[in-house]
DNA sequence: CATAGCTTGTGAATTACTTCACAAGCGCCA
DNA sequence: TGGCGCTTGTGAAGTAATTCACAAGCTATG
């Protein structure tokens, strides 16, 4: 399959959020067009995406709701489970570990790593707070597919060298740092400093 | 001034984040290699991204470490303070109001709304939850140049509505759903939801 | 069953973004 | 001062993403 840009895949979960909310309307089928409407995009740029894997719709008469959102499901992995252990128990990573939003997607939270003498061992959200020594060994007999990162910047850099060889090769980032990793793992960040400072460039330079 | 691509801003709050780094400890000056490195992309990249805003290194020599995060820091707007209300008093919105970041970075969250009849009136985290209806009026004696979005789906469209009447033009959307809002008015999402759907697309579909 | 009205799927054209490649400039040293 | 090594700034080239535009195909209707 050739390569998909991570535009594209942003999209797709977009597109299948809305087919969500119009299952649950009854909505039997929809166009590209009213789909690119609901993502603030072209129906001709939702026909290509979905091009890129097949051929879904049918002419004169749009997508089957149902149809379409199962593919998209398919297509993005979402049929399986996934399991995740998060990495740093301090605030960040406790409001995660609260997130609802996991599991109700399939992302199952199955541990907790500190290196934080203090707190390892420790009861915390349904888990006990593990040494991110252990978890190379962990994870040998417990897989985990995904790390979620809440570290502070400094220590990040020697988390994600663990991470990466206890074998995970997905990483979500809430670290304000960026990682240096193989090639054969997958990072996504999520930087709030930067979506600010987006904002703020936005504000500064309006009609310029 | 020629339109700025937003991975280009991205990529400029990336290198302040070092040169804020190198700067305490001690560099004077960097090159755009050392830059590109830190930020997973080519130096001339950096220099291209740079080259938009003006010259500001010295061949031979590279740039100097205060001086253009000064200037990268002026780019982004992140001289002035920015007033910011964060609409949706629970789970979300309430990590948000203990998040340090803001305040650290000149943002200063000075209001809470919700619509919950319940929550309104309640102290919550140094601020009084105000109700939704009254942003309007409000913003009309306190500015607020940012509102902060982490409303459940549902509510979110009426929310929009409400904020661009009251004038704000940057929205941060941590709502799982897309904003409509007008072309003067810009967002930025953070939605946890796709940052993971990205991960599980990336772990089905690898080496194909 | 023929026609009218829609909507898909997709090459081609366009636009946006990134990388190349090199002249020009700076600092150091003999 | 002149030459060498290094690094910027930037047109030109190359690559990637988006939009255009239209033939092809489906449904409904009379």
């Amino acid at each position: 399959m050739k390569r998909i840009a991570e535009s594209t895949v942003r999209r797709l979960s977009l597109y299948l959020s809305f087919l969500e909310g119009k299952e649950r309307e009854g909505l039997k089928t929809i166009s590209s067009d009213e789909l690119a409407r609901l993502g603030g995009t072209t129906s001709a740029q939702v026909r290509k995406d979905l091009s890129l894997f097949g051929s879904f719709g049918k002419r004169g008469l749009g997508y089957s709701v149902p149809e379409l959102s199962g593919k998209l499901r398919e297509i993005l992995g979402l049929g399986k489970e996934w399991q995740v252990c998060i990495v740093g128990a301090g605030k960040i990573g406790a409001a995660l570990a609260r997130y609802r939003g996991f599991a109700e997607r399939g992302f199952n939270v199955t541990a907790v790593y500190d290196s934080d003498e203090a707190k390892i061992g420790k009861r915390w959200e349904n888990l006990t707070v593990r040494s991110i020594a252990e978890l190379e060994r962990d994870a040998a007999k417990q897989h985990f597919d995904i790390a979620v990162l809440a570290t502070p910047g400094e220590s990040t850099a020697g988390v994600v060298k663990q991470v990466v060889r206890a074998g995970i090769k997905a990483i979500l980032n809430f670290a304000p740092v960026q990682l240096t990793v193989p090639g054969d793992v997958t990072v996504r960040n999520v930087n709030m400093a930067m979506e600010l400072e987006g904002l703020s460039f936005a504000l500064s330079n309006r009609g310029e």
